[in-house]
DNA sequence: AAAACATATTGACAAACGTCTATATATATT
DNA sequence: AATATATATAGACGTTTGTCAATATGTTTT
């Protein structure tokens, strides 16, 4: 049993490389295939196949087998809950976990 | 010059850390001192200055000089424009890098 | 059945990362 | 001026990451 903050990193690691940030940029338009996604990028199969299965893991895209080929799919509701996970200042009082273990009331003037 | 997403993984990166995630959460509900942060984690003092160096070169957070103290202030625009490069499937049709240089318009069925 | 095609897996390796101890710097207190 | 407090920097070290070449697996076509 992980805390939110060790789940939520995984998620973010996902995202933290060039490659499979413009994976999931690509995906956002439409369901592609590997070899589609390969042509736009200077990286071997191999390689998009090991950034597929990171962002597999995680939840963010999904992949079902079309014959030969492999169709990926981004997973909107991870991509949303990821943006929810990223408060702003004063955005979420009920949540803030200075409620809970910090004595950051002292500080708030 | 670098393209959009070495940019944005920058910010993912210093994102895909659970302390870091967690300073950041921290920081959503108020200005903080590197003392009153580091009380909350099980990390080293210079482990921390290390984290909050990393936040602050990428623009997440901003720290100002207050006395001996150094107070840490989220960036409430940075944080916004990451969830506005995360776009889900079809939320931003002209923005889609498939208009530019990849073939999903076959795709798109 | 054989060849071609699409994707996944394995193993290796250099680079980047998170952490620590030790030390430096800067400000406040005595 | 000396001491205490708060934070930053430097250097070291084990772990993780992104990449590749080589190979395996599975599917379609000939």
């Amino acid at each position: 049993m992980v805390d939110k903050y060790t789940q939520n990193a995984v998620l973010f690691k996902a995202l933290a490389d060039k490659n499979r940030l413009q994976i999931v940029d690509m995906l956002s338009c439409g369901d592609k295939c590997a070899c589609n996604l390969l042509e736009n990028f200077d990286i071997t199969q191999p390689t998009l196949s090991h950034h597929m299965k990171i962002l597999c893991d995680c939840g963010l895209v999904s992949a079902r087998k079309d014959g030969k080929m492999t169709m990926y799919s981004l997973n909107n509701q991870t991509v949303e809950d990821i943006k929810g996970c990223l408060c702003t200042k004063g955005g979420n009082s009920e949540e803030c976990i200075c409620d809970e273990d910090c004595d950051c009331k002292e500080l708030h003037v």
